[in-house]
DNA sequence: GGCGAAGTGGTACGGGTGTACCGATTTTAC
DNA sequence: GTAAAATCGGTACACCCGTACCACTTCGCC
């Protein structure tokens, strides 16, 4: 029978369905850049995306995979402006870019993150995320994506992000540790022990 | 007069109620640790120090400021951890001394780092978390702290192990990058060659 | 047309939270 | 000693949470 027990099976599988779903998705990734993390609850989703409580349950299975699939999608649109970004401008402009990124978002993103580390589910969104930015940079650096440098480099550049996310300090300091970076990266231009390319 | 509306004035004053405080105050660190964040709530911090609820209400003006002396502590005894085992094994093998580590207690404090940003007293502290594990590359690399290679370097580490703390992809791989970092760095004018054990 | 499935939304439940309250007890000051 | 101040601790309040429930409407399809 199953009345309505319906947890949530696929796909909405009708228009209106999937345009809810996909509004209440959207708003939880709102909630999320905005208030991080804490901020997704099912009535926060729920009354931003002018939709009634009982949708977010209808939805989404859980709170979990509601919170799972927000990280998954703000990660991706993460991915592309990078991408569009430093393809546009170059490396070592990162740091204007940088500076003109929505604060508020950026540390969801990085808590979400964080978060990662106690949740399977997230941990591997997270995975995605570093080798999607590793990507980007071994491609501007025109080496192939498992070369170390473009690890270590896409490394150093995300904790110089996220130092000047969280400590705020004076932005010409991450501009020069940028370059520094950058430096001795390309310096090392040599062989670079690459032990394993596969 | 006041009969009890005592918020919490200053430290207090009696010897039993410092000893009660302290006491707080390490259940909040052990919690922050095993949980993160989320974990640290007034009944949980009262029913591990073995005390009664309004304990915690009557030293601590509140969770935040609870909070905040847990993480300055944490941080100090992190600092202190850090700098006594790279003394002792020197940088090459941080490796394994993350490794080592306590994952829930090193999660629990990335996550508040991050939450920093959110939070002007928290984002005092997580300054002097940086700067201190600054301070500890550049002593050992025998380099004033204000040198950028000390910075970029420990911003470097430091992103290491987060991403091997979340992701945990294999140690070989952390490991390696870990030393390139290090040719990197003292290549560029490094007075020492440090021995190599692999 | 009809009928079962999908979707909808108001409401309720059980639980956890931060914090205030206030009588009882201890400590300190004189 | 005694009174005032500090401390204690049990309890209560108001709020917010995730989620379940269930009568209702709308849709897809034969």
């Amino acid at each position: 029978m199953t009345p309505h027990p319906a947890p949530r099976p696929e796909p909405p599988a009708q228009e209106r369905g999937r345009r809810r779903r996909a509004s209440l998705l959207k708003a939880a990734v709102a909630l999320l850049a905005e208030g991080g993390f804490a901020a997704v609850t099912h009535r926060a989703v729920a009354h931003r995306a002018r939709l009634p409580l009982a949708a977010t349950t209808y939805y989404f299975a859980s709170r979990d995979q509601l919170l799972a699939e927000a990280f998954a999608e703000l990660v991706e649109a993460e991915l592309d402006t990078t991408r569009d970004w430093i393809t546009r401008h170059g490396l070592p402009a990162l740091a204007d870019h940088v500076a003109a990124a929505d604060r508020a978002r950026q540390l969801g993103l990085w808590e979400l993150y964080v978060h990662a580390g106690r949740d399977p589910v997230l941990q591997q969104i997270a995975r995605r995320w570093t080798d999607g930015c590793v990507r980007i940079v071994a491609d501007v650096l025109d080496v192939p994506a498992s070369d170390p440098r473009a690890r270590l480099l896409y490394t150093a550049v995300s904790a110089l992000w996220l130092e000047h996310l969280v400590e705020q300090r004076p932005l010409s300091q991450a501009r020069a540790l940028l370059t520094l970076a950058l430096d001795l990266t390309l310096d090392h231009a040599g062989p670079t022990t690459a032990e394993e390319t596969s």
